[in-house]
RNA sequence: GGAGAGAUACCCAAGUCGGCUGAAGGGGACGGUUUGCUAAACCGUUAGUAGGAGCAAUCCUAGCGAGGGUUCGAAUCCCUCUCUCUCCGCCA
Protein backbone atom coordinates (compact mmCIF):
# COMPACT_ATOMS: atom_id res chain seq x y z
CA UNK A 1 0.00 0.00 0.00
CA UNK A 2 1.22 3.18 -1.12
CA UNK A 3 1.57 6.48 1.76
CA UNK A 4 -1.58 8.64 0.86
CA UNK A 5 0.56 10.94 2.38
CA UNK A 6 3.31 10.65 0.02
CA UNK A 7 0.68 10.64 -2.82
CA UNK A 8 -0.60 14.18 -1.38
CA UNK A 9 2.84 15.95 -0.66
CA UNK A 10 4.32 14.70 -4.09
CA UNK A 11 1.72 13.57 -6.27
CA UNK A 12 4.38 13.97 -9.26
CA UNK A 13 6.18 11.18 -7.81
CA UNK A 14 3.93 8.74 -7.60
CA UNK A 15 2.69 9.61 -10.91
CA UNK A 16 6.21 8.99 -12.54
CA UNK A 17 6.51 5.38 -10.35
CA UNK A 18 3.09 4.17 -11.34
CA UNK A 19 3.69 5.18 -14.77
CA UNK A 20 5.98 2.63 -14.88
CA UNK A 21 3.35 -0.13 -13.98
CA UNK A 22 0.70 1.52 -16.19
CA UNK A 23 -1.43 3.11 -13.58
CA UNK A 24 -0.98 6.88 -13.08
CA UNK A 25 -4.64 7.92 -13.32
CA UNK A 26 -5.76 6.71 -10.57
CA UNK A 27 -3.22 9.39 -8.26
CA UNK A 28 -5.74 12.08 -9.55
CA UNK A 29 -8.84 10.31 -8.28
CA UNK A 30 -7.38 9.56 -5.05
CA UNK A 31 -6.11 12.98 -3.99
CA UNK A 32 -9.87 14.15 -5.25
CA UNK A 33 -11.72 11.14 -2.23
CA UNK A 34 -8.82 12.60 -0.19
CA UNK A 35 -9.71 16.36 -0.27
CA UNK A 36 -13.17 15.17 0.55
CA UNK A 37 -12.41 12.91 3.34
CA UNK A 38 -10.02 15.88 4.98
CA UNK A 39 -12.75 18.68 4.54
CA UNK A 40 -15.90 16.49 6.02
CA UNK A 41 -13.30 15.50 9.00
CA UNK A 42 -12.75 18.96 10.07
CA UNK A 43 -16.06 19.53 10.01
CA UNK A 44 -16.99 16.66 12.14
CA UNK A 45 -14.66 17.16 14.77
CA UNK A 46 -15.46 20.87 15.45
CA UNK A 47 -19.47 19.39 15.78
CA UNK A 48 -17.94 16.87 18.37
CA UNK A 49 -16.17 18.95 20.16
CA UNK A 50 -19.03 20.98 20.22
CA UNK A 51 -21.10 18.39 21.25
CA UNK A 52 -18.60 17.59 24.11
CA UNK A 53 -18.23 20.70 25.16
CA UNK A 54 -22.05 20.88 25.54
CA UNK A 55 -23.33 17.49 27.53
CA UNK A 56 -20.12 18.95 30.23
CA UNK A 57 -22.43 21.50 30.80
CA UNK A 58 -25.42 19.76 30.63
CA UNK A 59 -23.99 17.33 33.20
CA UNK A 60 -23.57 20.54 35.47
CA UNK A 61 -27.11 22.49 34.90
CA UNK A 62 -28.64 18.95 36.10
CA UNK A 63 -25.92 18.40 39.15
CA UNK A 64 -27.18 22.76 40.00
CA UNK A 65 -31.35 20.90 39.03
CA UNK A 66 -31.30 23.50 36.38
CA UNK A 67 -33.62 23.63 33.23
CA UNK A 68 -31.15 21.65 30.07
CA UNK A 69 -33.80 20.94 27.86
CA UNK A 70 -32.90 23.68 25.28
CA UNK A 71 -29.42 22.65 25.09
CA UNK A 72 -30.50 19.13 24.66
CA UNK A 73 -32.93 19.83 21.76
CA UNK A 74 -29.90 21.51 20.18
CA UNK A 75 -27.37 18.40 20.74
CA UNK A 76 -29.81 16.39 19.11
CA UNK A 77 -29.84 18.33 15.70
CA UNK A 78 -25.77 18.37 15.91
CA UNK A 79 -25.84 14.37 16.23
CA UNK A 80 -28.37 14.08 13.20
CA UNK A 81 -25.48 16.08 11.28
CA UNK A 82 -22.44 14.55 13.10
CA UNK A 83 -24.14 10.62 11.88
CA UNK A 84 -24.55 12.37 8.23
CA UNK A 85 -21.11 13.32 7.93
CA UNK A 86 -19.40 10.00 9.91
CA UNK A 87 -21.21 7.76 7.29
CA UNK A 88 -20.00 10.05 4.41
CA UNK A 89 -16.52 10.24 5.91
CA UNK A 90 -16.51 6.26 6.27
CA UNK A 91 -17.65 5.86 3.14
CA UNK A 92 -15.02 7.86 1.43
CA UNK A 93 -12.32 6.46 3.51
CA UNK A 94 -13.53 3.11 2.37
CA UNK A 95 -13.03 4.14 -1.18
CA UNK A 96 -9.67 5.20 -0.54
CA UNK A 97 -9.01 2.50 1.15
CA UNK A 98 -9.58 0.09 -1.52
CA UNK A 99 -7.69 2.15 -4.21
CA UNK A 100 -4.72 2.23 -2.10
CA UNK A 101 -5.02 -1.69 -1.36
CA UNK A 102 -5.36 -2.26 -5.43
CA UNK A 103 -2.65 0.19 -6.25
CA UNK A 104 0.91 -1.68 -6.61
CA UNK A 105 4.07 -0.85 -5.33
CA UNK A 106 6.28 1.92 -6.99
CA UNK A 107 9.69 -0.03 -8.61
CA UNK A 108 12.42 1.48 -7.54
CA UNK A 109 15.01 3.82 -9.73
CA UNK A 110 17.16 0.89 -10.64
CA UNK A 111 14.49 -1.03 -12.14
CA UNK A 112 14.35 -1.36 -15.63
CA UNK A 113 11.78 -0.13 -17.21
CA UNK A 114 9.94 -2.67 -19.35
CA UNK A 115 6.53 -4.41 -20.32
CA UNK A 116 7.21 -7.46 -19.64
CA UNK A 117 10.27 -10.53 -18.99
CA UNK A 118 11.72 -9.94 -22.12
CA UNK A 119 13.11 -6.63 -20.73
CA UNK A 120 14.86 -8.34 -17.80
CA UNK A 121 18.56 -7.72 -17.15
CA UNK A 122 20.99 -10.77 -16.65
CA UNK A 123 23.03 -9.60 -13.54
CA UNK A 124 25.35 -12.70 -13.47
CA UNK A 125 25.73 -16.29 -14.20
CA UNK A 126 27.33 -19.36 -12.29
CA UNK A 127 27.91 -23.05 -13.41
CA UNK A 128 28.45 -24.42 -16.73
CA UNK A 129 25.43 -26.05 -18.45
CA UNK A 130 26.86 -29.75 -18.90
CA UNK A 131 27.22 -30.77 -21.99
CA UNK A 132 25.65 -34.43 -22.53
CA UNK A 133 26.64 -37.04 -24.71
CA UNK A 134 23.21 -38.59 -24.85
CA UNK A 135 19.71 -36.80 -25.29
CA UNK A 136 18.86 -35.41 -21.60
CA UNK A 137 15.47 -36.71 -20.63
CA UNK A 138 12.90 -34.73 -18.61
CA UNK A 139 12.65 -35.06 -15.18
CA UNK A 140 8.91 -36.38 -15.52
CA UNK A 141 10.32 -39.34 -17.45
CA UNK A 142 13.11 -40.17 -15.50
CA UNK A 143 10.97 -40.07 -12.35
CA UNK A 144 8.36 -42.24 -13.77
CA UNK A 145 11.09 -44.44 -14.88
CA UNK A 146 12.94 -44.72 -11.74
CA UNK A 147 9.59 -44.93 -9.95
CA UNK A 148 10.13 -42.31 -7.76
CA UNK A 149 7.24 -39.69 -8.97
CA UNK A 150 3.73 -40.73 -9.68
CA UNK A 151 2.20 -38.61 -11.76
CA UNK A 152 -1.21 -40.40 -12.82
CA UNK A 153 -1.74 -41.34 -9.06
CA UNK A 154 -1.26 -37.64 -8.16
CA UNK A 155 -4.06 -37.58 -10.40
CA UNK A 156 -6.20 -39.78 -8.75
CA UNK A 157 -5.78 -38.55 -5.57
CA UNK A 158 -6.82 -35.21 -6.06
CA UNK A 159 -6.31 -33.83 -10.23
CA UNK A 160 -3.88 -32.30 -12.43
CA UNK A 161 -0.92 -30.55 -10.88
CA UNK A 162 -0.77 -33.15 -7.89
CA UNK A 163 2.12 -35.57 -7.70
CA UNK A 164 2.87 -38.25 -5.15
CA UNK A 165 6.58 -38.71 -4.68
CA UNK A 166 7.73 -42.31 -3.57
CA UNK A 167 10.94 -44.08 -2.47
CA UNK A 168 13.81 -42.00 -3.02
CA UNK A 169 11.76 -39.16 -4.80
CA UNK A 170 9.85 -38.49 -1.62
CA UNK A 171 13.09 -38.80 0.42
CA UNK A 172 15.17 -36.48 -1.62
CA UNK A 173 11.98 -34.01 -1.74
CA UNK A 174 12.96 -34.19 2.58
CA UNK A 175 16.82 -34.50 2.31
CA UNK A 176 16.31 -30.79 0.17
CA UNK A 177 13.98 -29.38 3.14
CA UNK A 178 16.56 -30.20 5.54
CA UNK A 179 19.47 -29.42 3.69
CA UNK A 180 18.29 -25.89 2.72
CA UNK A 181 17.00 -24.83 6.21
CA UNK A 182 20.21 -26.32 7.75
CA UNK A 183 22.56 -23.75 5.58
CA UNK A 184 20.09 -20.71 6.52
CA UNK A 185 20.20 -21.53 10.17
CA UNK A 186 23.60 -22.63 10.59
CA UNK A 187 25.43 -20.66 7.75
CA UNK A 188 23.29 -17.74 7.14
CA UNK A 189 21.70 -16.71 10.61
CA UNK A 190 18.10 -17.09 10.07
CA UNK A 191 15.66 -18.19 12.73
CA UNK A 192 13.50 -21.20 11.73
CA UNK A 193 10.14 -20.78 12.02
CA UNK A 194 7.13 -23.42 11.26
CA UNK A 195 4.01 -21.76 10.47
CA UNK A 196 0.49 -22.64 10.23
CA UNK A 197 -0.63 -23.13 6.25
CA UNK A 198 -3.97 -21.54 7.20
CA UNK A 199 -4.08 -18.25 7.22
CA UNK A 200 -6.86 -15.68 7.52
CA UNK A 201 -7.73 -12.90 5.43
CA UNK A 202 -5.94 -10.09 7.38
CA UNK A 203 -2.67 -11.89 6.38
CA UNK A 204 -3.84 -12.40 2.95
CA UNK A 205 -4.45 -8.34 2.85
CA UNK A 206 -1.01 -7.43 4.56
CA UNK A 207 1.30 -9.41 2.48
CA UNK A 208 -0.80 -8.04 -1.03
CA UNK A 209 -2.35 -11.80 -1.83
CA UNK A 210 -5.75 -9.81 -1.19
CA UNK A 211 -8.01 -8.13 -2.52
CA UNK A 212 -6.84 -8.44 -5.99
CA UNK A 213 -5.62 -11.78 -6.59
CA UNK A 214 -8.38 -13.74 -4.20
CA UNK A 215 -8.93 -16.45 -7.59
CA UNK A 216 -4.85 -17.06 -7.06
CA UNK A 217 -6.04 -18.77 -3.95
CA UNK A 218 -7.26 -21.98 -2.13
CA UNK A 219 -10.11 -20.95 -0.01
CA UNK A 220 -11.09 -23.15 2.70
CA UNK A 221 -14.62 -24.58 3.25
CA UNK A 222 -15.47 -23.32 6.98
CA UNK A 223 -15.00 -19.84 6.02
CA UNK A 224 -11.97 -17.44 6.90
CA UNK A 225 -8.83 -19.08 6.05
CA UNK A 226 -6.80 -19.63 3.21
CA UNK A 227 -4.62 -22.26 2.44
CA UNK A 228 -0.90 -20.20 2.02
CA UNK A 229 0.99 -19.53 -1.50
CA UNK A 230 3.97 -19.10 0.37
CA UNK A 231 5.46 -19.03 3.54
CA UNK A 232 5.97 -15.62 2.65
CA UNK A 233 2.08 -14.47 4.35
CA UNK A 234 1.89 -16.15 7.67
CA UNK A 235 6.19 -15.24 8.28
CA UNK A 236 5.83 -11.75 7.48
CA UNK A 237 2.92 -11.27 8.95
CA UNK A 238 4.32 -12.57 12.29
CA UNK A 239 4.96 -8.75 13.31
CA UNK A 240 1.31 -7.78 12.05
CA UNK A 241 0.25 -4.81 14.29
CA UNK A 242 3.44 -4.74 16.03
CA UNK A 243 6.31 -2.07 16.73
CA UNK A 244 9.62 -3.81 16.68
CA UNK A 245 12.57 -2.31 18.60
CA UNK A 246 15.65 -1.36 16.33
CA UNK A 247 18.06 -3.37 18.26
CA UNK A 248 16.23 -6.30 17.28
CA UNK A 249 16.56 -5.84 13.68
CA UNK A 250 16.74 -6.97 11.09
CA UNK A 251 14.50 -10.10 11.82
CA UNK A 252 15.67 -13.06 9.81
CA UNK A 253 13.39 -15.95 9.16
CA UNK A 254 13.36 -19.45 7.47
CA UNK A 255 10.40 -21.26 6.86
CA UNK A 256 9.52 -24.29 5.38
CA UNK A 257 5.93 -25.03 4.17
CA UNK A 258 4.12 -26.57 1.74
CA UNK A 259 2.43 -24.00 -0.99
CA UNK A 260 -0.83 -23.87 -2.28
CA UNK A 261 -1.68 -21.99 -5.30
CA UNK A 262 -4.90 -21.93 -7.66
CA UNK A 263 -2.88 -21.51 -10.67
CA UNK A 264 -5.78 -19.90 -12.72
CA UNK A 265 -5.25 -17.99 -15.56
CA UNK A 266 -2.09 -20.69 -16.46
CA UNK A 267 -4.09 -23.40 -17.69
CA UNK A 268 -1.98 -25.28 -20.42
CA UNK A 269 1.26 -24.22 -19.13
CA UNK A 270 3.74 -26.15 -17.43
CA UNK A 271 1.20 -29.06 -17.30
CA UNK A 272 4.10 -31.81 -17.42
CA UNK A 273 6.13 -32.28 -14.38
CA UNK A 274 6.62 -30.58 -11.15
CA UNK A 275 7.13 -27.29 -12.28
CA UNK A 276 3.79 -26.32 -12.09
CA UNK A 277 1.44 -27.77 -9.28
CA UNK A 278 -1.10 -26.93 -7.10
CA UNK A 279 0.39 -27.86 -4.19
CA UNK A 280 4.59 -27.31 -3.83
CA UNK A 281 7.18 -26.92 -1.21
CA UNK A 282 9.16 -24.53 -0.84
CA UNK A 283 11.60 -23.05 1.92
CA UNK A 284 11.47 -19.13 2.13
CA UNK A 285 13.45 -16.25 3.49
CA UNK A 286 11.91 -13.63 4.82
CA UNK A 287 13.27 -10.30 6.39
CA UNK A 288 12.29 -7.30 8.20
CA UNK A 289 14.71 -4.76 8.06
CA UNK A 290 14.72 -0.67 9.09
CA UNK A 291 14.56 1.38 5.46
CA UNK A 292 18.31 2.30 5.25
CA UNK A 293 19.63 -1.23 5.46
CA UNK A 294 17.18 -2.46 3.45
CA UNK A 295 18.86 -2.47 0.22
CA UNK A 296 21.69 -4.33 1.12
CA UNK A 297 20.25 -6.65 3.10
CA UNK A 298 17.95 -7.25 -0.14
CA UNK A 299 21.44 -8.10 -1.96
CA UNK A 300 22.74 -10.11 0.91
CA UNK A 301 19.51 -12.77 0.94
CA UNK A 302 19.99 -12.85 -2.75
CA UNK A 303 23.07 -13.98 -2.02
CA UNK A 304 21.76 -16.78 0.52
CA UNK A 305 19.31 -18.10 -2.29
CA UNK A 306 22.20 -18.33 -4.63
CA UNK A 307 24.68 -20.55 -2.37
CA UNK A 308 21.42 -23.06 -2.48
CA UNK A 309 22.31 -23.78 -6.01
CA UNK A 310 26.20 -22.95 -6.04
CA UNK A 311 26.09 -26.28 -3.27
CA UNK A 312 24.20 -28.57 -5.26
CA UNK A 313 26.31 -27.58 -8.36
CA UNK A 314 23.27 -26.42 -10.17
CA UNK A 315 24.21 -23.93 -13.06
CA UNK A 316 21.92 -20.31 -12.73
CA UNK A 317 21.66 -17.16 -13.66
CA UNK A 318 20.59 -13.73 -11.59
CA UNK A 319 17.66 -11.90 -13.48
CA UNK A 320 16.90 -8.29 -12.21
CA UNK A 321 13.27 -8.14 -13.27
CA UNK A 322 11.46 -5.25 -15.28
CA UNK A 323 8.91 -3.01 -13.79
CA UNK A 324 6.38 -5.52 -16.03
CA UNK A 325 7.50 -8.30 -14.97
CA UNK A 326 7.47 -7.49 -11.15
CA UNK A 327 4.66 -9.03 -8.48
CA UNK A 328 2.32 -6.28 -7.63
CA UNK A 329 3.49 -5.71 -4.18
CA UNK A 330 7.99 -5.72 -5.22
CA UNK A 331 9.99 -2.46 -5.38
CA UNK A 332 12.15 -4.36 -6.90
CA UNK A 333 12.69 -8.20 -7.21
CA UNK A 334 15.57 -10.36 -8.67
CA UNK A 335 14.62 -13.65 -10.03
CA UNK A 336 17.44 -16.82 -9.76
CA UNK A 337 16.76 -19.06 -12.85
CA UNK A 338 18.06 -22.66 -13.15
CA UNK A 339 19.39 -24.63 -15.82
CA UNK A 340 17.12 -27.55 -17.42
CA UNK A 341 18.48 -29.45 -19.79
CA UNK A 342 15.44 -31.15 -21.43
CA UNK A 343 14.10 -27.15 -22.11
CA UNK A 344 17.50 -25.97 -23.26
CA UNK A 345 16.11 -23.01 -20.71
CA UNK A 346 16.78 -21.46 -17.31
CA UNK A 347 13.76 -21.56 -15.10
CA UNK A 348 12.79 -19.52 -12.49
CA UNK A 349 13.39 -21.23 -9.06
CA UNK A 350 13.88 -18.49 -7.00
CA UNK A 351 12.51 -14.94 -6.70
CA UNK A 352 13.81 -12.62 -4.33
CA UNK A 353 11.83 -8.87 -3.29
CA UNK A 354 12.71 -6.04 -1.57
CA UNK A 355 8.53 -4.90 -1.07
CA UNK A 356 9.97 -1.70 1.07
CA UNK A 357 7.29 -0.49 3.64
CA UNK A 358 4.67 -1.60 0.99
CA UNK A 359 3.54 -4.40 2.58
CA UNK A 360 4.55 -3.18 6.50
CA UNK A 361 2.01 -0.31 5.91
CA UNK A 362 -1.04 -2.73 4.79
CA UNK A 363 0.19 -5.36 8.03
CA UNK A 364 1.06 -2.49 10.09
CA UNK A 365 4.52 -3.15 10.92
CA UNK A 366 6.58 -1.47 12.65
CA UNK A 367 9.70 -0.12 14.33
CA UNK A 368 11.09 2.05 16.91
CA UNK A 369 14.47 4.14 15.05
CA UNK A 370 15.60 5.59 18.55
CA UNK A 371 14.22 4.40 22.16
CA UNK A 372 11.55 7.38 22.31
CA UNK A 373 11.14 8.64 18.56
CA UNK A 374 8.19 7.65 16.37
CA UNK A 375 7.42 4.44 15.21
CA UNK A 376 8.53 4.07 11.54
CA UNK A 377 7.48 1.29 8.88
CA UNK A 378 10.14 -1.61 8.39
CA UNK A 379 11.11 -2.82 5.02
CA UNK A 380 10.28 -6.35 4.17
CA UNK A 381 12.00 -8.72 1.78
CA UNK A 382 11.76 -12.26 1.00
CA UNK A 383 12.89 -14.72 -1.17
CA UNK A 384 12.63 -18.50 -2.20
CA UNK A 385 15.02 -20.15 -0.57
CA UNK A 386 14.50 -22.24 -2.89
CA UNK A 387 11.57 -24.24 -4.38
CA UNK A 388 11.53 -27.53 -3.71
CA UNK A 389 9.82 -29.03 -6.50
CA UNK A 390 11.80 -27.04 -9.02
CA UNK A 391 15.15 -28.32 -7.17
CA UNK A 392 14.18 -31.76 -7.88
CA UNK A 393 13.49 -31.16 -11.59
CA UNK A 394 16.78 -29.49 -11.68
CA UNK A 395 18.88 -32.22 -9.89
CA UNK A 396 16.56 -34.81 -11.96
CA UNK A 397 17.84 -33.48 -14.89
CA UNK A 398 21.06 -32.01 -14.69
CA UNK A 399 22.64 -35.06 -12.50
CA UNK A 400 21.03 -37.87 -14.86
CA UNK A 401 23.09 -40.44 -16.42
CA UNK A 402 22.64 -42.07 -20.37
CA UNK A 403 21.55 -44.98 -18.47
CA UNK A 404 18.73 -43.10 -16.48
CA UNK A 405 19.94 -43.15 -13.07
CA UNK A 406 20.34 -40.31 -11.27
CA UNK A 407 23.87 -38.94 -9.42
CA UNK A 408 22.73 -37.18 -5.92
CA UNK A 409 24.35 -33.99 -5.47
CA UNK A 410 27.73 -34.46 -3.00
CA UNK A 411 26.05 -31.56 -0.89
CA UNK A 412 22.83 -33.96 -0.19
CA UNK A 413 23.96 -37.35 0.55
CA UNK A 414 24.46 -37.21 4.01
CA UNK A 415 20.59 -35.99 3.76
CA UNK A 416 19.78 -39.18 1.89
CA UNK A 417 21.14 -41.14 4.32
CA UNK A 418 24.31 -41.77 2.46
CA UNK A 419 23.37 -43.48 -0.58
CA UNK A 420 24.99 -41.32 -3.99
CA UNK A 421 22.79 -42.98 -7.47
CA UNK A 422 18.88 -43.07 -7.70
CA UNK A 423 18.36 -46.10 -9.90
C1' G B 1 -19.66 -29.79 21.14
C1' G B 2 -21.66 -28.55 26.58
C1' A B 3 -21.08 -25.32 31.20
C1' G B 4 -18.77 -21.18 33.28
C1' A B 5 -15.17 -16.89 33.86
C1' G B 6 -12.60 -13.01 31.77
C1' A B 7 -10.38 -8.88 28.25
C1' U B 8 -9.09 -1.50 31.31
C1' A B 9 -2.32 1.89 30.03
C1' C B 10 4.61 -1.48 30.13
C1' C B 11 2.58 -5.30 33.99
C1' C B 12 -1.07 -6.24 37.96
C1' A B 13 -5.55 -4.03 39.17
C1' A B 14 -10.05 -0.52 40.97
C1' G B 15 -13.98 1.55 38.51
C1' U B 16 -19.85 2.89 42.94
C1' C B 17 -26.41 4.82 40.85
C1' G B 18 -24.14 6.72 33.23
C1' G B 19 -21.90 13.19 34.19
C1' C B 20 -14.53 17.36 35.95
C1' U B 21 -12.65 9.42 35.41
C1' G B 22 -8.79 9.01 29.49
C1' A B 23 -9.07 6.29 34.02
C1' A B 24 -7.93 5.22 41.60
C1' G B 25 -4.16 2.04 43.74
C1' G B 26 0.13 -1.04 43.33
C1' G B 27 4.50 -2.85 40.63
C1' G B 28 8.12 -1.73 37.04
C1' A B 29 10.83 1.89 34.31
C1' C B 30 12.94 6.77 34.17
C1' G B 31 14.49 11.45 36.75
C1' G B 32 15.71 13.76 41.44
C1' U B 33 16.94 14.33 46.94
C1' U B 34 19.92 11.78 50.51
C1' U B 35 24.72 8.74 50.29
C1' G B 36 31.99 7.39 50.30
C1' C B 37 29.46 3.43 47.08
C1' U B 38 25.24 0.22 46.94
C1' A B 39 20.64 -0.59 49.11
C1' A B 40 16.62 1.62 51.55
C1' A B 41 13.58 5.83 52.18
C1' C B 42 11.34 10.14 50.23
C1' C B 43 9.78 13.41 46.02
C1' G B 44 8.57 13.61 40.90
C1' U B 45 7.55 11.71 35.77
C1' U B 46 5.36 7.66 32.97
C1' A B 47 -0.71 6.27 27.79
C1' G B 48 1.24 4.51 23.54
C1' U B 49 -1.08 5.34 18.94
C1' A B 50 -3.92 7.00 14.66
C1' G B 51 -6.19 11.14 12.30
C1' G B 52 -7.23 16.49 11.39
C1' A B 53 -6.13 22.06 11.70
C1' G B 54 -1.78 25.41 12.06
C1' C B 55 4.52 28.47 9.69
C1' A B 56 4.81 27.28 14.72
C1' A B 57 3.88 27.08 19.97
C1' U B 58 -0.26 24.47 20.25
C1' C B 59 -5.27 22.93 19.72
C1' C B 60 -8.96 19.38 18.40
C1' U B 61 -11.02 14.24 17.24
C1' A B 62 -10.88 9.00 18.10
C1' G B 63 -9.43 5.42 21.70
C1' C B 64 -11.02 0.94 28.31
C1' G B 65 -10.81 -6.58 23.22
C1' A B 66 -13.59 -5.41 18.00
C1' G B 67 -18.08 -3.64 15.67
C1' G B 68 -22.93 -1.69 16.26
C1' G B 69 -27.02 0.50 19.41
C1' U B 70 -29.45 3.55 23.47
C1' U B 71 -28.38 8.67 25.50
C1' C B 72 -27.39 15.67 25.49
C1' G B 73 -23.37 12.49 27.71
C1' A B 74 -20.99 5.40 27.92
C1' A B 75 -15.13 1.99 30.58
C1' U B 76 -20.12 1.87 32.96
C1' C B 77 -26.63 0.08 29.95
C1' C B 78 -28.18 -3.22 25.40
C1' C B 79 -26.89 -6.40 20.95
C1' U B 80 -23.31 -9.05 17.81
C1' C B 81 -18.48 -10.90 17.16
C1' U B 82 -13.27 -12.21 18.38
C1' C B 83 -9.75 -13.97 21.61
C1' U B 84 -8.00 -15.99 26.44
C1' C B 85 -8.74 -19.12 30.72
C1' U B 86 -11.27 -23.25 33.79
C1' C B 87 -14.21 -27.77 33.89
C1' C B 88 -16.65 -31.76 30.99
C1' G B 89 -16.93 -34.44 26.27
C1' C B 90 -14.31 -35.81 21.76
C1' C B 91 -9.74 -36.23 19.28
C1' A B 92 -3.91 -36.71 16.48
Amino acid sequence: MLDIKLIRTNPDQARAGLAKRGVEELVDDLLHLDQERRDRLTTVENLKNKRNVVSKEVGRLKAAKSDATELINEMKQVNEEIKKLDREIKDVEEKINNMLLSIPNLPQEDVPVGKDEKENVEIRQWGKPREFAFEPKPHWELGEELDILDFDRGAKLSGARFTVLKGFGARLERALINFMLDLHINEHGYTEIFPPFLVNQECMVGTGQLPKFEEDMFKVNPEGYFLIPTAEVPVTNLHREEILEAKDLPKKYVAYTACFRAEAGAAGRDTRGLIRQHQFNKVELVKLTTPENSYQEHEALVRDAEEVLKRLGLPYRTVLLSSGDMGFSASKCYDLEVWLPSYGVYREISSCSNFEDFQARRANIRFRPEPDAKPDFVHTLNGSGLAIGRTVAAILENYQEEDGTVTIPEALVPYMGGITVIK
